[in-house]
DNA sequence: GCGCTTACGATAGCTTCCTATCACTTCCAT
DNA sequence: ATGGAAGTGATAGGAAGCTATCGTAAGCGC
């Protein structure tokens, strides 16, 4: 039992990520590509594949949020360290639009892109609420908004401004829109988030940022989960 | 050549009837169904089907659009003579969320339900503009918003709000934030539409409400749109 | 009513996703 | 270094979407 990898064998650990790359490649050619195309790729039999990957849904997860690893963990964690918070959350969106741009594969290849979008954005609810406490002390977003809107809100926006593809200047039409909802001074209190909204956010949420969804997803394996140091964001 | 038919032979149109029927049936069932399945429901082979809606998307696709004409299409006449524009969408929204919420089945069935979403919201394109300058001649709706701009608005809350499935109170939570922004009181003005959606808004929309978005699904058949009297809202 | 056109059912076959099996190889703890 | 657990490729096969064909039946213009 290797502590660090979760008790997998070495090799198998590497086709896993070789499998990943693989996928990430065949899905920025822009189509989602067959199975057996990515394990081809890969250099590995598709069999293979499907041990570590129990669908093209779950091979679609993991390659998501590599990508977002990648991409929005760096971007959190200088956004904490400096500058608006409003403009963080600004950044990220449509940082994420950018490169959802980019991949088109990786959308086609998603059975239920929303939800995908919606699970992955959750696991970073420990810096996004971060972020939004620090927001709304400076005034600069509304006191009524919760953590877990955070996520949900721009996966709202993410996904509907990818699916159909949104132009530059519509993307941030939108954005602009919605975040003008988010202004401290707003015309009337939101209705209250479903309790068992809040509840589901502080037990995986806050203690620690892995699967947030793995009731709706079992099969997903924590193991693959983003890791976040614990109170890296405050 | 019967016109009014679009010179299809009677029996072929009721066999269309039949499967969207069909079709309409077994997904209130729950599940997406098979094509087969599907097919046997209606009474017919499953080459009939493919005869009549070449994919499965383009069958969800009708199924989807007679959902619409059925309950959009009567709140819309109703709202139009009567009662406050912005409350109109409100209900339009709510309305479209809580019959989706009936319909896992054609979610599920959806290759691409955003993209559906988006481009039948479109074929209302005449009416939601007429319900928008009322309402923003009553100064319930912020001046920098367009027609193209409520339905593309609609589809993303109804989108997100159905996929994953928010519980009510979510769903009224983030409509009432969206709609915050809709407020005539807005922070800063709105970057502008793209142009090419505007021109494509007027030219598909306004002149006659049938596919708005034939360019992105050339098989889809004029005579299955969504047919309004034009000048009927005004 | 008649004949042409259109639509039909049945069926066979292709592709992709996915499952399952099995003999063989690689890794790793001891 | 070695035995057993974990991992692997190859492959066969099933389900579903979809295409294509063909002989037959039904609608429609005349």
């Amino acid at each position: 039992m290797t502590s660090a990898t979760g008790g997998r064998r070495r090799d198998a650990l590497a086709n896993s990520e070789r499998l990943i790359a693989a996928a990430r490649k065949v899905f920025a050619s822009g189509g989602q590509g067959s199975l057996e195309e990515i394990a081809g790729e890969a250099g590995v039999g598709v069999a293979t594949l499907y041990r570590h990957f129990s669908s093209r849904e779950s091979l679609t997860r993991a390659v998501y949020r590599s990508i977002m690893r990648d991409e929005l963990l760096p971007l959190l964690r200088h956004s904490c360290a400096q500058g608006s918070a409003r403009q963080s959350f600004l950044l990220i969106v449509e940082r994420l639009l950018e490169l959802l741009d980019r991949e088109r594969g990786l959308i086609a290849s998603s059975a239920d892109f929303a939800v995908l979008t919606d699970d992955l954005l959750r696991e970073f609810l420990e810096p996004f609420a971060v972020l939004l406490r620090h927001a709304q002390e400076a005034n600069e977003i509304r006191a009524d908004l919760q953590p877990y809107d955070i996520p949900r809100v721009l996966s709202i926006l993410v996904v509907g401004l990818s699916t159909p593809p949104a132009s530059p200047a519509d993307r941030r039409r939108y954005v602009s829109l919605v975040f003008d909802a988010m202004r401290p001074d707003q015309a009337e209190p939101l209705p209250p988030l479903d309790e068992k909204d809040v509840v589901e956010g502080m037990r995986s949420g806050f203690t620690a940022i892995r699967i947030a969804s793995s009731s709706r997803h079992p099969e997903s394996s924590p193991r693959e989960g983003i890791h976040v140091q614990p109170g890296e964001f405050g």
